[in-house]
Parts: C-alpha cells; structure tokens; sequence
DNA sequence: GGTGAAAATTTCGAAGG
DNA sequence: CCTTCGAAATTTTCACC
C-alpha cells in the first residue's frame, strides 16, 4: 500500500539556542566548513550539517550568496524613494508591484503604513542614471507623489539580522 | 637578481564581461561549485578559480552570506526611521554613529542629503520591541525629529545589485 | 540527537601552450 | 589568459551509539 503522502511543506520545529548559533554564523560568513561551523557552536561536523541542510529545507535560510561591494562595481548613488499612490484598484496595485519589482535598480520595495504608500530603496551609478530610472518609474504607472532622497554616506548596512534570543516556552 | 617588490595593495583591474557574469552569478546563488559557475560563463574550472580569488582579493566581492527568513526568526516588522539631527560638531556626529551603528536591530544605516539627516532600516520582532528600540535610540544622543514609517508588506529585497554593462573604454 | 570514518565532490595549485 | 591533471581538503553518506 502506498504511504500516505501528505507533503511535508515545512517542519517548522522550534529552533533551538545551536540552530541559533549557526544563523548567526552562516549569516556572518558562509565560506566555513561545516566542520569549522561545528566548533564554533559545540558539535561535530555531521549533526552540525544535518541542522545546516534542515534548516536550509525549512527554509530559514533562504539562500548563501556574495555580497559585493556597490562602489567597486560603479553603482555610486544610493536612493530612498518615497511614494504616495492615491487611491487606486487592486489590479492597479498588481500592475504597479509587478513593474516596480522588475526594475534592478530596485533593491528593496515596501508597502508602508500612513503617509507614506511605499518606500524604495534604489542603487544607480549617478544622477544621470537615477534621472532615466525616475522617468521610468513614473512613466509606468500614474502616481500622486514621489520624493526622492539622496544618501550622501553609506555607515552602516548589513545583511545578517539580529537572530532573537530564544525565550523559555 | 631578485624581484622589485611592490605590493600589490590591491589590482583594481577593470572588470572585463566574463568578471561581471561571475559576480552576477555568485550574487545570486554562492553555492554552485566553480566547475559550475566556469560552465555558465563560459570557463573552465581553475581560470574561473582565479577571477573569483583575484575578485575578492580586491575587495568586489567583500563576503559570503547565508541569508535568512526575517518572519520564520521571529523578526515581524520592519521600520524606515528618518532623523533630523538639528546642527552637530563632528564629535557628536561621530558619537551618534558609533551608537546608532553598534545596535543590531540597525540594518542599515545612511547619512542623507536634504531635509533628512540620517536614514534608517531597522528590523525588529514586534510594536512592542520596535519602542524599546526607539526609546534607546533618542536616550542615546539628542535629536531634533524623528520620523517612524512601518511597513505592512516587503514585496520585493534583494541582495544582489544590477552590475552595470562593461562599458567601451 | 550524536559519533566516527568511508565515499563522492570540490578546491586549489603545478606544469605547460 | 587558458587547459589539463592530480593532491589535498571538504562535503555528504552510512553504519552504529
């Protein structure tokens, strides 16, 4: 007989302090062996990367990619961009999520609460690339109003996110 | 007769189209092996090697990360914070910054140019986490406003930013 | 869950066009 | 700057606490 096949589409166990451990880890430098990961966080390299490959399949840890540096590759101008929409349909806000994120100049898009309809976060080469991008995204779809800001010193930016203490059920 | 040593600090070379095929792979998937990754650009392995080392030697590449689900960490809510500093001597601005820089729930971090001085993306589990951070954030330098913007829905971040085209010198 | 070691891959470097 | 080849290291699997 064949087994029941209810899809195991996430096992969502807890996490524990070791799985912790090994965010904090991974999201800091993701070039260590699983053995060097182990020491760090008190296993050996088995468990230590069966937790790893778990945690991959839970999908808390979405992917392992390179961070590059913005500047050394001519991308000079970073831009938060703020947007009030106005009222508009739903199928209006799908065309406009839909051609938002298609841009690659985009690098964060959210819907906000408040006065603010929705935040971007841009990275160009220069004023005269961010002009073409600005076009175009008020080309694309009709909007109320759009505020550009200009980031003139990058002090701070990461990608590892501070992974929460784990608190007695 | 031995080698005149210049050390090679760092060879800035221009990144030629095969570079920027690498980064833009390794941008969004670091963990195919370098056999693969010559594949898709059109290199054997040890060649492919060498860019991806010469590419972090100079600093293009600055790191690899694994990257984790924000939700499935419990971190829920996402907050855009803009301040206005109101004039400062460089000796609070350097104090501001080393403060603000040193808290984990700051993700990102950009001095503006404009109406807004500073700019901020900070992730945190909660309403109730979100003030505890702002109140550690205006106990620990003063600011002349700032400006809290929530967001409802992350609909697009990425890590990897669009590498320009080589361009004809 | 965890250990330890074998098997399968991958990395890294040497030799050479 | 590329290719081929092989030694060293690492990842991944497996048998067994």
């Amino acid at each position: 007989m064949a087994e029941l096949s209810i899809p195991q589409v996430e096992s969502n166990r807890r996490l524990d302090a070791i799985d912790r451990k090994i965010l904090t880890v991974l999201q800091n430098d993701a070039s260590l062996s699983v053995a060097e990961i182990g020491d760090r966080v008190g296993l050996s390299s088995t468990p230590c990367w069966k937790r790893i490959q778990r945690l991959e399949a839970d999908g808390v840890i979405t992917k392992r990619v390179a961070l590059v540096d913005q500047n050394k590759i001519g991308l000079g101008l970073t831009v938060f961009v703020s947007i009030e929409s106005g009222d508009h349909s739903d199928a209006w806000l799908k065309t406009f999520a839909d051609a938002v994120s298609a841009m690659p100049e985009v690098i964060e898009f959210y819907r906000m609460a408040g006065d603010v309809d929705y935040m971007l976060r841009v990275v160009v080469a220069d004023m005269r690339s961010y002009d073409i991008f600005y076009k175009k995204l008020i080309s694309a779809v009709p909007l109320k109003n759009v505020t550009s800001r200009f980031a003139m010193e990058k002090i701070k930016s990461v990608t590892a996110l501070p992974v929460p203490a784990l608190e007695a059920a």
